[in-house]
DNA sequence: GTAGCAAGCAAGTACCTGCTTGCACGCATC
DNA sequence: GATGCGTGCAAGCAGGTACTTGCTTGCTAC
């Protein structure tokens, strides 16, 4: 394995569990086996460093991807949604510390906020395909809806751990229920007939959306 | 004002921004306009000194309760969605930093969570109220809905701020657009279900036999 | 008054931090 | 063999860290 590799490696290991401050060059060279003087020859200084193993780390994230047409709903945001929950659980201590590092060390965030802005884009590409395709509500508002898609995501992954009360149903499980109750709430209102997409996809809501 | 709760609430504002580590002893007693020695002669350590800063900000979440009986869902799950997401948003720099400390220090992690716990559980009862008189759909996981839109307002508060391009929608109207859309979600189906509630009756109760 | 107590103040201890310097060793290339 | 080059190693610097000690000051109660 190349040196540089290892390092950034071990950084980003050593940043997820201790922060920035507690990530020492100390550390991360024991953790790397590898000598301190080389963290600074490499890369010149613990804040480069650490920004770099950040960046890698987020650019490594290539995770399931929503087809630019959507056929089955249910099956496709079911997967994108556990691989991205799984994704995010995975790298919770390190998407944790960039969060809490985000005020004292701007650059940091930016490195690692990539990550989400794409994910969104791509929800939100296939949010705007299943309603122009008439599988989702037309009153729903589309931004409102794949926001609260990603934070359920997001939601499940930073808290199953920490409060798992919160959480009982099986991580095997919860991206298909979030899935399906989502579809109930996007899915296009019957008008008397019930067209039902895939079975699931009935939702009535009674709510008058006159007030816009 | 207490000297007590003068570097109480000096230590909650330097932990929020700088973390443990970074909430020297030295910071906290300057943001507390107090003598340093000050601080370790009334809590003993600087552990023990955050720990109790943390322990009071989570004790002192007392915001708006979901009702025992519910009357009007939409009105009520809205007002509690923005009240909480109100608290999580000021919070939030505090909220991160428990998070992030919260596998380095179990302590201070512990003090923490209560305050969602209790949200939680508010909730969750809100929602078999509603579940029990026919308001919500008795196929809709009630734990899996009910996670989820403890995640909504979770990953708007902290989110928000942080990658607004998936927030787009004010932070005013985005609550009530939230429980719209939930609401809409867990609405039992109808079977050509009626509403002969008031115009802006949210989940309309089909317990009354199915007319119409 | 004076005794007790809470707080401030200055200094110090032992350790940790990022980062630097100087030197030695192995290895590939010419 | 000579020349770099990358790396390891030991030591150190200047500053920061939690925490302690010994002393002074001001306020309140008897």
């Amino acid at each position: 394995m190349e040196i540089r590799e290892k390092i950034l490696s071990a950084a980003a290991r050593v940043y997820s569990q201790h922060g920035f401050r507690g990530a020492t060059t100390r550390l991360i060279a024991q953790e790397a086996d590898v000598n301190e003087v080389t963290l600074f020859r490499t890369f010149g200084s613990k804040e480069a460093l650490i920004e770099e193993a950040i960046r890698c780390h987020a650019a490594s994230a290539d995770f399931a991807r929503l087809p630019d047409e959507p056929q089955d709903p249910e099956r496709e945001l079911t997967e994108w949604c556990a691989a991205h929950m799984a994704h995010m659980r995975e790298g919770r201590a390190l998407i944790v510390s960039c969060m809490a590092d985000v005020e004292e060390r701007p650059d940091i965030a930016c490195s690692a906020g990539g990550g989400a802005g794409r994910a969104w884009q791509e929800l939100e590409r296939y949010l705007e395909r299943l309603r122009s395709t008439g599988r989702m509500d037309v009153d729903v508002h589309l931004k409102a809806a794949g926001s609260m898609f990603m934070s359920i995501a997001f939601g499940d992954a930073m808290g199953r751990e920490m409060i798992p009360s919160m959480f009982p149903q099986p991580v095997e499980t919860a991206a298909r229920e979030y899935t399906r109750i989502f579809l109930r709430a996007i899915a296009p209102r019957s008008n008397g007939a019930g067209r039902t997409q895939d079975g699931n996809a009935a939702a009535v809501s009674p709510s008058t959306d006159d007030r816009s």
